[in-house]
DNA sequence: GATTTGTAAGA
DNA sequence: CATGTCTTACAAATC
């Protein structure tokens, strides 16, 4: 391998910096022999795991509960990306099966020079791209797409994800040039002016000789790899799936098992540390020890202590905070530190969990366990196969970790005051855990070792119990709609999951996603002025009265009479609805009908008559449910069915007469420099011929020109804020327009239906939830404990299954404003 | 000392 | 890597 200096400044900064840092940079990871190294070592923890990859001709059912990408090598010898799935069987044995797939992404091209481009990329990239295919798919940026227009893309294979990257980034830097030749969108405006003029000929542009120049798009080529394959193959963790082996060099078939409903449980330990710390400090793992391990595996709790702080051995006791939450504690008195953590990992291989589950792990526990063991002279990754990852949680490919934290901050609808452990336990366990002082806890160390247990081992109960109520059967239950890994569905933001619902729809309705639309840096509006940051104004509540009203404070009422005779004109047709489609009982079976038709006449006519009435008010809570999805749903708002004229002018359905065009009006807000355009440019000229700080310490200062584009814009806009608190002593004017917006009510409704599906979703856990609730109380009315006790966390896990369905459901209407 | 700006939290 | 806006409170920055 050889690292190449060219001496210019790379665009990317991690590719950039990489390579001035000796052999280990960028260059070295498509290196093969690392590769395959790492593959190698990928395997070795499985196994460490008991998750031996089938090589027989088998056939195997189980739940598969997680998934991570890898590489294998072909018969060739070649290094193949694979995805390995894991199983446990309902004996709960393990198993992992590696498929192999070949990652593709799509270029869309001059539809004249298909062929030729085709051809050109095969050779200019021969050895890389694995082959080339065309496919149909439909396009909603392409014009009168809704006549059933497919757009044709080309369907780059690739052996693996290195070599894909390699073209992706060539390929990509020739879209941006191409694209930034004139105009944004100017592509689709093109196709746009051609299907105007001439429907039939497109042909009449004139082909190009480098046939970079005819790639116009490229699409879907940042799909994670074991998304891209889960999506495709509809393979879901949490699921089940029968898999049939074919030996160890051809790919194994998987087929869903939608028929098994039963689940084999898996191994959790949640675990947490005491450590010791100076007064008034954070610990500090360099220098602090950790004092105590508590974890409870399957409901059975150990201690591990450290009796160079633990003034006396422990015995074995019970920590129960409520019948359901059982913990009888086995304790281990370990003469130091490092058998303390001998004893930790030991048994972590012993048992080798599933899933661990902490509290604020990422953060806390996992680094200092790793920090301590390597003072000790143990690697944690080589021990149990934990580290690192480069998003900062600590992972392992065979198991998974789970920390509540996350759970708590983005499903459980606590406050933030309210998301320490403790709060937590109390508001979701509910039960008061042991609580103790930080700055006590190494006083009682040597005091009261017993009383240190206790809360230590509280924590690890609280952690087990939440996990297992809540977080678990949460997690699992969206990750048979969402194809990611655990993990993932655990901690990415909620509107990454909806974009991830989305692709799922999408890519089933044969539809190509959508690229992300980037923003541009320091927008001008019409008049010359720079945009800060625009948006739309939200919804408001208007308050009709304000004061204070209790149901036994009489308040004035003033009636209007022609309301109520319309009311009283209409009380038939609003009974039949209430009875037919409301309630879904056939009018005439009703027999009192005009019985209660008369009474609510009178009733309505007594309030007409005397309309001025000094009353007790019945205080009514009234709450539209879920109201931003209904908003969507009725009006078929969704981002690929904003249209404009051009759009509409193509579209083959807009006729005279047409009802496919819904104007909605909306509030936009802009906040605008004060400055003018020449002011601006004044600036721009000036930061020209200044010199800015260098990339890196200690290199060269750099000219405004050799700034990036984002820096470039930094720059500006800092100067320009100065500029305008000097001149105009405000930094921005606020400008709010009305603005109509027309939703095309034809387009393709994948979105709309994403949205739906998801309602209906909640309103079944919402009836489900219900239906528990009445178990409870049948439960406890006949008095048998184990009922209630079953009743009761169904009611609770259906009830926190439709609140964190709340909290996506509500990241629908906001990820259309996502930025990025 | 008054006003603007930035941030956090909750709804 | 990343749901949204609106309101309130408060501290820091700025004039």
């Amino acid at each position: 391998m050889v690292l190449q200096n060219t001496g210019r400044y790379q665009a990317d900064p991690s590719k950039g910096y990489k390579d001035w840092s000796g052999p280990s940079g960028a260059k070295s990871e498509d290196a093969a022999d690392v590769r395959i190294a790492q593959s190698i070592d990928n395997d070795n923890i499985d196994v460490k795991y008991g998750f031996n990859r089938v090589k027989d001709h088998g056939e195997y059912t189980g739940l598969l509960i997680n998934m991570n990408s890898t590489e294998i090598l072909d018969e060739e010898k070649r290094l193949v990306s694979a995805v390995d799935y894991y199983f446990i069987k309902m004996d709960a044995s393990r198993f992992k099966i590696t498929l192999p797939f070949e990652p593709y992404f799509l270029i869309l091209v001059k539809k004249e020079c298909i062929q030729e481009v085709s051809g050109f990329l095969s050779k200019k990239f021969s050895g890389l791209i694995l082959r080339i295919e065309q496919v149909t798919k439909e396009d909603l940026d392409l014009p009168n797409h809704l006549i059933g227009l497919k757009q044709m893309f080309l369907k780059l294979y690739f052996i693996n994800q290195v070599d894909m990257q390699k073209v992706k980034q060539q390929l990509m830097a020739a879209v941006r040039k191409n694209k930034a030749k004139d105009g944004q969108n100017q592509i689709y405006m093109e196709m746009l002016t051609e299907s105007l003029i001439n429907k039939h000929d497109a042909g009449a542009t004139v082909k190009n000789v480098d046939h970079m120049d005819n790639i116009l798009d490229i699409r879907e080529y940042d799909v994670p790899y074991h998304v891209r394959v889960s999506i495709d193959l509809k393979i879901f963790a949490g699921s089940w799936y029968t898999v049939k082996s074919n030996g160890a060099q051809a790919p194994p078939s998987i087929r869903a098992r939608p028929d098994i409903l039963d689940r084999p449980d898996m191994i959790v330990l949640a675990f947490d540390i005491e450590t010791t710390k100076l007064p008034l400090k954070f610990p500090d793992a360099a220098s602090d020890q950790i004092m105590m391990i508590s974890y409870m595996i399957d409901g059975q709790g150990f201690l591990i202590t450290n009796r160079e702080i633990i003034s006396k051995d422990v015995e074995d006791f019970e920590f129960t905070p409520k019948p359901e939450f059982e913990g009888y504690f086995t304790i281990f008195n370990e003469v130091d530190e490092k058998a303390l953590l001998r004893r930790f990992f030991d048994h972590v291989l012993d048992v080798r969990p599933h899933i661990f589950v902490t509290y604020n792990g990422d953060f806390f526990d996992w680094p200092f366990v790793e920090t301590r063991a390597a003072i000790h002279g143990m690697d944690m990754k080589l021990e149990i196969g934990f580290e690192k990852n480069k998003e900062g949680v600590y992972a392992c490919r065979p198991a998974m970790h789970m920390d509540c934290l996350c759970w708590v901050k983005r499903d459980s609808y606590l406050p933030v005051g309210s998301q320490n452990l403790k709060a937590v336990a109390k508001a979701k366990l509910r039960y008061d855990p042991v609580e103790l002082d930080p700055e006590d806890m190494c006083r009682l160390a040597s005091e009261a070792p017993q009383v240190l247990s206790d809360y230590s081992v509280s924590d690890a109960v609280a952690t087990y119990y939440l996990y297992m109520k809540y977080v678990h059967p949460f997690i699992f239950a969206l990750c048979t709609i969402i194809p990611m890994q655990p993990d993932e569905v655990l901690r990415k933001g909620s509107g990454t999951l909806c974009e991830t619902l989305l692709m799922v729809e999408a890519y089933h309705a044969n539809i190509v996603f959508p690229n992300k639309q980037m923003s541009i840096p320091n927008k001008m509006t019409d008049d010359g002025h720079v945009l800060d940051q625009e948006t739309y104004v939200g919804g408001h509540v208007e308050a009709l009265e304000s004061g204070v009203f209790r149901a036994d404070i009489p308040c004035k009422f003033r009636m209007v009479p022609a309301a109520f005779s319309e009311l009283i004109d209409n009380v038939e047709g609003a009974l039949r609805h209430a009875i037919e489609v409301e309630e879904g009982v056939p009018f005439d079976l009703v027999t009192n009908l005009d019985e209660v038709m008369a009474d609510i006449k009178d009733k309505l006519g007594k309030l007409r008559d005397t309309p001025v009435r000094m009353e007790r008010p019945i205080i009514y809570h009234l709450d539209v449910g879920a109201m931003y999805p209904n908003i969507i749903l009725t009006n078929r708002l969704q981002p690929s069915a904003i249209v404009n004229d051009t759009m509409c002018a193509a579209c083959d359905y807009n006729r005279p007469g047409a009802q496919c065009q819904r104007n909605m009006e909306w509030m936009w807000r802009g906040e605008v420099m004060p400055a003018s355009r020449s002011e601006f440019q004044r600036i721009t000229q000036q930061l020209e011929t200044e010199k800015f700080p260098p990339r890196f310490p200690g290199g060269l200062p750099r000219p405004f020109h050799a700034l990036s584009r984002d820096e470039q814009a930094a720059a500006e806009k800092k100067r320009l804020t100065e500029y305008c608190r000097k001149a105009y002593r405000k930094t921005h004017i606020t400008r709010v327009e009305t603005r109509v917006t027309t939703i095309c009510q034809k387009e393709n409704s994948f979105y709309v239906d994403t949205v739906r599906a998801f309602r209906d979703r909640r309103y079944e856990y919402k009836g489900l939830n219900k239906v528990a609730k009445r178990e409870v109380s049948e439960a406890v009315a006949k008095g048998d404990a184990s009922e209630i006790k079953s009743a009761k966390n169904k009611e609770v896990l259906y009830d926190s299954l439709q609140l964190a369905h709340k909290c996506i459901l509500n990241s629908f209407y906001g990820y259309v404003m996502r930025k990025g």
